[in-house]
DNA sequence: CGTCTATTTGAATGTACTCAAAAGCGGTGG
DNA sequence: CCACCGCTTTTGAGTACATTCAAATAGACG
């Protein structure tokens, strides 16, 4: 249960065996089925979450009421609002349950417990934040210069797991587009391919 | 000189008169002149700087030669690569002065330096990605949900002093739009006012 | 003053959107 | 196991918003 997020970690810094017990012992299991809400905006964001099974995705509503997704979650991906949980104040965020889905949560006074006692988590923890920057960056400029095809044909190589298991509709509200739109990009793109 | 930068870590942080003395005998001034350029693409961002006088725009070219606006910064505000400061990578941004302008650098040495002597300042270059993370996630959001006007209305909103300084056809890249557009959409809005 | 750049305006075009309807797919209950 | 219901995806037609290209006007700077 807990191998999959103590090999993440390691990926970044090396635990000892102690360290290893005290970090798991500050995580909380979770569960959601499908289409139920893990959290909703107003709240503060009291928990990061690490998923270890299924699918998540965040989203929020703008003053039309139109929903748009921020982000995915799938196995070994944090997800949460880092915002709102590094600043504390009311989240905009939505986040639902695409598929039945476990996850490990770790809530603010266990992160500061644990900065405390292993401060090498501070560098984890720093390089996730770092990571969360880097791939916001990337969607602003993708979104700046790039057409909605190819916005989705990045989407696909940069997530190939994920284009299978979301539903399209949720991909193109990720993209920034209406599901009819993706599905005609679509079907131009397999046109092209039978072309060539 | 050095009264800008004080204050604006004493926004987050206090300092004793002797941890004030290293912090500034870190900084580099730094100027350029308008239309130069301060960083190049291409190479590693080794400064973060903080304009003291002056503005200048952060900007990337996309694969078909279009340039995009990613940041503008003023006096009080900091600017560089965070991400290719961050990861030492090779930068896919370019700086350039719109004015004449002034600057205080840091260089990571330095700041590693820092951060062993004065412990503070981690709690204060981490807020400085906090709110950097934050920009770019409202970005995304508007982005998303925002029509041209509302994005422009926006950007005056939230930076009044900028919208007086910087060129349209400047904003108008900020804001992913063309200047025509731009030049259109400010038309629209003062036959709005005049007919209410 | 003249030159260079920024801004405005016009006309035609294009990309993605809305609205509407049909087809496809999956899950549920009889 | 099939029939039905709800949701997703596709397709079509008309529209809206922003773009491109081109040219005129305005402004800044030496």
């Amino acid at each position: 249960m807990y191998d999959l997020i103590l090999k993440n970690v390691h990926r970044f810094i090396e635990l000892t065996p102690e360290e290893k017990k005290l970090f798991i012992s500050l995580l909380k299991p979770k569960k959601v089925y499908k289409r139920q809400l893990l959290f909703q905006e107003g709240n503060i964001a009291h928990y990061q979450y690490f998923v270890t099974k299924g699918c998540l995705r965040t989203y929020f509503i703008d003053n039309k009421g139109q929903e748009h997704n921020v982000q995915f979650a799938i196995e070994d991906w944090w997800t949460g609002d880092m915002h709102g949980f590094l600043t504390q104040k009311e989240s905009r965020f939505n986040i639902i349950a695409i598929e039945d889905s476990e996850m490990l949560s770790i809530d603010r006074p266990s992160m500061e417990e644990l900065y405390q006692k292993v401060p090498k988590f501070n560098s984890y923890f720093r390089q996730l934040l770092q990571n969360a920057f880097i791939s916001f960056q990337d969607r602003i400029l993708s979104g700046m210069s790039e057409t909605a095809e190819e916005r989705y044909v990045n989407f696909r190589k940069k997530y190939p797991s994920m284009d299978k298991r979301i539903p399209q509709n949720q991909i193109a509200s990720f993209l920034g587009i209406t599901p009819e739109s993706l599905s005609r990009v679509r079907k131009n793109m397999t046109n092209k391919n039978r072309k060539s």
